[in-house]
DNA sequence: TTAGCGATGCAAACCGATTTGCCTCAATTT
DNA sequence: AAATTGAGGCAAATCGGTTTGCATCGCTAA
């Protein structure tokens, strides 16, 4: 007993005179109870400081109002000082926020199929796993053992299998080559991380189909995501080798912390940014608009994200239907100093 | 029944022959159990995918396995776009994975005494509250519900109450302050935020100490956290307006985002940062790394704190001795542009 | 007068594991 | 040969709720 243990449903039921039966009907409002015996009990129950247990609950209906969120990018990193800070906090938080808003409470796991990972891991009710890898493993398990889950972004080599919402990642690629041409771009490189995510691969695919639309050799490049700002002289000792063929005058880099060295790079190499090269992010993070130049970036709205995320996993959990097409909310593209060419 | 029902101990049980008792014995290790019949159930077990079921499991040991995680700083937000998101990310981060790595889950709750929050949220076996404010209700709730809990930084009001880790916020200050006095700052500043913790009294009280020490005018300013980069602005204004007696040559934020507010805004005001003001953080955020001049901050070492704060709440469930000082590791100074001055 | 019915409330079963106490059988001791 | 012992296993109790099915009572309708 790890504490003089709380008073229990039993507690209340001898203090009120009616059985334990009576006071679940009364505190849930379930069976028909008199209005009178209802308050005689509440008011007890609240004297005597009585909540029921969620576990116990939880055994008979076996949900425990718990929802497990699994960051994928996190499982494979060292160190927590992930690429994305920003985008994996308000994901979390806004998540949490979200769950609580519906009553339930958010369960950070870390691959549950570690071996020696904590049986309540498994506990929960639903899954959110964001960003599945190709071939996921997670998702395989958590279908073997039939726990519902929804991902953010599908896993690349099953994109129907699964409840899976749409990142949009093709839209915003299209999105983000537009606007760097609009600003003058005329040779854009690409710069994916090296995750084998849906948001890498749709971002390298719809690039290649537009160079190809466009007549342009691509310049693409995949970077472990966790180099972070190290990123920028990697991508400039690769784009501006002496013999490079074609040097690239805009840079697209998906995430905010490549970006944001490979500005800086550019500028420790006398590249001026954005009048010689445009630089932008796919999903933008807080150095992107603390740097000089500010760095133009997408708002990909992860509170948004993940708020969609946790009502539709509580869909599944409530038996309620799923909508038709799950979507991430649009992105939010901001214009900021580095694809900003003064002159027209 | 959300699910075609996973098999349980019954199920494995029926499957080897023998009586769930043996099972459990045999998956447990616990009772006298025939080699033979051991590896016969742990076959059967493996072959049908049985696996225990944490929440029947927890009923009997009232135990779940599961931290429940409590960032005080975030129940007062509106939007999940903290102060110091680094710092609790990596709290976060850090604390998930030292509890997955003892055999524990861990649990986001936000405030478990606002109306309406889920029962599970007081389902949790232990609680880390972080930056627990003065006469935190929240303390108050898990104190009268008997559930364990460690605090990281002390409730001001009643340092001495609960177990408390000590985030050793005087020796910062004072190392701090040293470290601006040698570096040529001769008037300091103080900008704390807003928040009724540990963390802000401390250093205020630690400033004040200091100053009569020294002789100075206590220039101390208190700025909402929330204000983040605005607060530079806000201190400016303050610290070099017309009428104001003295004007300090080196501020000390404790926030990393007030400093970098700072020292951005005495840049765009004329004001050289090191030459005529040295600026520092208390906490460092990543654009103090990155913004020019790079901004020296402690590391308070998020990810130690929370390693430490998870094993100590696993000492109390578990019923094992705390240890006498409860201590966050020493916050590591780094040193950068803007306390250095060129010349000394 | 009696059958029917709605309003109340309770006893018992149940959820899925762990734990306690006891039984059986064979081997060993006296 | 009887008593003791230990290994191996099982039935039943338990954790704290929820749910099912039934009993009771008073009142109305036939």
């Amino acid at each position: 007993m790890p504490h003089p243990s709380r008073p229990t449903i039993r507690d209340v039921a001898v203090a009120a005179g009616v059985s334990p039966t009576t006071v679940s009907h009364a505190l849930n409002g379930k069976g028909v109870v008199r209005q009178e015996t209802e308050l005689r009990i509440r008011e007890v129950a609240e004297r005597i400081g009585y909540r029921p247990s969620a576990i116990a609950r939880g055994l008979r209906s076996s949900r425990l109002g718990l929802i497990g969120l699994i960051m994928r990018p996190f499982s494979t990193l060292d160190s927590f000082v992930p690429e994305g800070v920003d985008y994996f906090l308000r994901i979390a938080g806004a998540a949490s926020l979200t769950a609580m808003e519906h009553g339930y409470s958010l369960m950070m796991v870390d691959d549950p199929t570690k071996a020696g990972s904590p049986v309540s891991a498994l506990a929960a009710d639903v899954y959110i796993v964001t960003e599945p890898f190709e071939d996921d493993h997670v998702l395989t398990m958590l279908d073997r053992e039939r726990l519902p889950f929804v991902t953010l972004g599908a896993d690349p080599s099953r994109p129907d299998n699964f409840h899976s919402i749409d990142i949009l990642a093709e839209a915003q690629t299209i999105e983000m080559l537009s606007h760097l041409t609009e600003s003058g771009g005329r040779t854009l490189a690409l710069v994916t991380g090296t995750d084998r995510t849906e948001w890498n691969f749709t971002a390298q695919r719809t690039y290649r189909e537009w160079c190809e639309r466009h007549g342009q050799a691509p310049l693409l490049m995949a970077i472990p995501e966790a180099e972070g700002e190290q990123a920028g002289d990697i991508a400039l000792d690769h784009f501006f080798a002496n013999d490079a063929p074609t040097r690239p005058d805009a840079i697209y880099c998906l995430t905010g912390r490549h970006a944001s060295g490979v500005a800086a790079a550019a500028i420790a190499r006398g590249i001026s940014v954005p009048e010689q090269l445009l630089v932008a992010a796919g999903s933008g993070s807080v150095q992107n608009l603390t740097q000089r130049p500010t760095v133009t970036a997408f708002d990909l709205r992860p509170d948004l994200i993940a708020q969609r995320a946790v009502e539709y996993a509580i869909c599944l959990v409530e038996g309620k239907p799923l909508p038709e097409a799950m979507q991430a909310p649009p992105a939010v593209l901001y214009v900021r100093e580095s694809t900003l060419r003064s002159v027209n």
